[in-house]
DNA sequence: TCTTAGCACTCGAACTCATAGAGTGCTAAC
DNA sequence: GTTAGCACTCTATGAGTTCGAGTGCTAAGA
């Protein structure tokens, strides 16, 4: 258990450690506000805290940093909220100024502010695709042997696919086959688009269409979605700006991991409620280990839909982006709720 | 001038520099097959060509490394070819081979290969796409105050845009605008849709419908293109796997320039024809004063459409990226041909 | 029993110094 | 014109110092 005095001593060590990425020494703690004890009363409670692990030395006389338990128990009990400035908060809406209506270009003009904001890296993750409702489904002929299908969601995002088709096919059949989706397939969500397709459409296309094998698995690769993974970042080279990271073959690695999309579940618990932080080697992934991961859910609606993320090195400003991380979840909701509320 | 002897000497030196990264001494130099002399000529012949500025050294006693006009000269000069290796043209081949035909995803994976093979990072640029002619234009509504713009292009290309309307607009006015949009509008280039929407379009509007003029700016403002860059990176990370780059502030410059796509055209030398090569400071940035670019063009038919670079540091392997960049410019050039020759 | 002044000790960072080795330029002989 | 030989230069490396920040411990004081 700690007493008041260590609890102090801990705070003020983490944020100081945070604001000054130098281990800090029991002098330099004396001399802060708000601490009476002299340097060896808090040499003392130091070396205790370090017997608890909320600690480290670097080397055998050097001041103390925090170790992971200690950042943790640092952002689980010493963290005290403070408001988002007006000016961060004026920087966050010029989003919501300009009258943008896609929610695509919302998140992604979200993930480049926030990372100008706190220099850190930020990966926002969009509303689920697969989600979405189909609103109209249509093929555009663009060449004897090609043509395009398109498909538009209730959210206004488009899916585009170019496919070939049998040059021979009858453009009639071509036609009846996309009345025929249009009519059965609207309203299904794209995750079940493809088995909807052969069940829904499979038995009316052999009433009326010749050839219709041929043309159903025309169809069914062309509406195959390749399945975008809206993942937006911002600010990807910020990390390059950590005086933290020095090693360039961590940076590559940890570059490596970010920059390619089938990690994302491992970065971002998706799925979680509400805010998040991962500490260190709490990610899952190795290369993240001296890395801090802390995320916000934000919802359309009453619907969870994605997640705001700000990656930074384990000695990041929690304080700071915990707050501006409520903040922003908390205004994408609200406007893209305002946004959508139509629909 | 320089004489046989001294040519041969700078070829060996640039080339071993570029294997090895290390200056160049006249014992190693004296020790390759194919130079017959002494070291103590060797290094007469390294002083004379210092002298006129082929070479250069890092310090008064070490080996000698290519100057910028070493490079220009070996480029110019010494450049011998040699055949893309088999197993290189098999991973290129690659991209054709699994019937991808949107052009883009050609192009994108493209560019991947090439930064794999090279260890360097690629860039292409794409059709401009201002140039493609629009097939298809359609509204879908989303919402009673929203709807999407589609715009589909002869090569398949998908632009689409969702933008807000006057919810008092009669669904029928926004019919009839559709219609005669596509009967007046379809064949034009996206270049050009702005000044003919308002050309072709407007006097028709004011006969048919009856609050044109708002239906007018809403559509006006819809299918204001944002001009997608379509261009596409390989590896940008590849810039940490180079030794010659170790200074971090100088990756962050590097990476920043090529991050914003504002700087291409000064990466690039947009509508050369062949191939360029740029050596250090020839490149327009300060930030790639350290870098090398190669660059073809390739052409789809007869118009000539992207570009292909290649981005390293000065000490890149010129001989190799000149023939693999050969290589698929030509390939690239022959498939997408191929791919649109029934337009 | 808790706090604190005092002090010996530790360790890293920065600096100096010496040495080895790779490479040069120059001279003189071939 | 070529080359062996040699003095010279400069870097990289490692050992030895010093300096200072910081610790842990002890013993005295509250």
């Amino acid at each position: 258990m700690l007493t008041e005095r260590q609890l102090l001593i801990l705070k003020v060590t983490v944020d100081d450690y945070i604001q000054s990425a130098q281990p800090v020494g029991s002098n330099q703690l004396a001399k802060k506000p708000g601490i009476t004890a002299s340097s060896a009363t808090i040499r003392n409670e130091l070396a205790e805290l370090e017997g608890q692990g909320y600690l480290e030395k670097t080397h055998t006389s050097s001041g103390r940093i925090p170790s992971q338990k200690g950042y943790r128990y640092y952002v689980d009990h010493l963290l005290t909220p403070n408001p988002v400035p007006k000016q961060d908060i004026v920087q966050l809406r010029s989003v919501f100024e300009e009258k943008v209506t896609e929610t695509e270009e919302i998140i992604k003009r979200s993930a480049g502010i926030l990372s100008e904001l706190t220099n850190y890296t930020s990966i926002l993750l969009g509303p689920d695709i697969r989600k979405h409702i189909v609103k109209k489904l249509s093929i555009v002929p663009l060449s004897p042997g090609m043509a395009v299908a398109i498909i538009v969601t209730d959210s206004g995002h488009v899916e585009n696919r170019v496919f070939s088709i049998p040059p021979d096919l009858d453009p009639s059949d071509i036609e009846k086959m996309v009345n025929i989706m249009n009519e059965r397939l609207i309203g299904v969500s794209l995750h079940d688009l493809h088995k909807r397709l052969e069940q829904e459409t499979l038995a009316l296309l052999r009433q009326h269409i010749e050839r219709y094998g041929e043309l159903f698995r025309t169809f069914q690769q062309a509406l195959l979605l390749p399945h975008s993974d809206n993942v937006y970042y911002g600010g990807k080279l910020n990390i390059l700006k950590q005086p933290d990271f020095h090693d360039i073959q961590k940076i590559r690695e940890l570059m490596d991991v970010m920059e390619e999309g089938k990690h994302i579940p491992e970065i971002l618990p998706i799925g979680a409620q509400g805010l998040q932080i991962r500490i260190g080697s709490e990610n899952a992934l190795a290369a993240m280990e001296d890395c801090s991961v802390i995320t916000v859910s934000y919802d359309i609606g009453d619907e969870q839909v994605g997640s705001i993320a700000i990656v930074g090195p384990k000695r990041m400003d929690y304080r700071r982006i915990v707050s501006l991380l409520d903040y922003v979840s908390g205004d994408l909701s609200k406007e893209l709720t305002r946004l959508f509320q139509g629909k």
